[in-house]
DNA sequence: TCGCATCGTCAGCGTCGCTGATCATCTTAT
DNA sequence: ATAAGATGATCAGCGACGCTGACGATGCGA
């Protein structure tokens, strides 16, 4: 009855594949965040909900570029990103006197709520997905993915 | 000019989500992606269509259901990319006379050309991130990552 | 004041995940 | 054997995202 090869659960992923850094890189990246937004589904945001919640609380009266800078979103998509959030009751614009072509951003009292227990998801989502390294290298790790999400090895134009 | 680097101004990502194991794996793997199709870019491919060569290579007559459960590629997302490699007449289509509902993929000699170099680029790429972490950690790392991500090898025994 | 950069916005393109439907085909229960 | 159910490929369509290019409004240096 063997038909296609081996069944599903002896998958056949190449070594090349298996072993592929980036390959395996971008499955648990994406493994990590459906996991975390099955856990914040009920607060009705997603995963960039909150990476924009966190910056914004950590860092008020940012502007839009600004944000969208640090946590690398186009200008663009963060338009529609902060008209959600806005939506939501999560944040709200604010003018600038000093510089009326931008916003200030600023969390609501709700968007602070929501944040403070979406990031108590993450937490347990994290602690979970870390609990398969070896305890010792876990900053080292972290350490090695923020040198890599940052390395720019071509023209930074 | 300078639009990438250190946090420019004051601004700065929070602890929460600067020391976010699931930020700083989405950023890295972003980060790798990208580098390695800059480098690909010149075989007129993209680092999935590198993705589905190498399961087709390592496991010929596999259908297109059976290669996207591999790379965890939607079903409908494999019609397009299957259509694309063959355009570019990397792989082909057979029909399957015991199966006529399903093709079986097989790369031509142009897809295994194209495969072999990209290899090489994909060998590049990841060795460079992989220098930022400590050799002794490298293959742990790896093998977690497996685990967050859900993958299994048969090599794993 | 003029020229240029910056901020937010919009339209539009391409990719991707996903739902749901369809058609052809295979399998299984009766 | 036949009917009922699964399965493979495909398509239409939705929403999210990255990105380009254009725009108006505004800030700023020469």
């Amino acid at each position: 009855m063997k038909r296609h090869g081996p069944p599903a659960g002896f998958a056949v992923l190449p070594p090349d594949l298996a072993g592929s850094f980036g390959f395996l890189l971008s499955k648990a990246a994406e493994a990590v965040r459906r996991n975390f937004e099955e856990r914040i589904e009920r607060h009705r945001v997603s995963a960039r909900h909150v990476g924009v919640l966190s910056v914004v609380v950590a860092n008020p009266s940012l502007s839009q570029r600004r944000i969208g800078d640090l946590l690398r979103v186009d200008r663009t998509t963060m338009v529609a990103l902060i008209d959600s959030l806005e939506g939501l009751g999560l944040v709200t614009r604010k003018r600038v006197p000093t510089d009326r072509r931008s916003f200030e951003i600023e969390a609501t009292s709700k968007g602070r709520r929501v944040l403070e227990r979406a990031l108590v998801d993450a937490a347990r989502v994290e602690s979970e997905a870390l609990s398969l390294l070896p305890p010792g290298e876990r900053r080292a790790l972290c350490r090695a993915l923020e040198k890599i999400a940052g390395i720019r090895t071509h023209a930074a134009r």
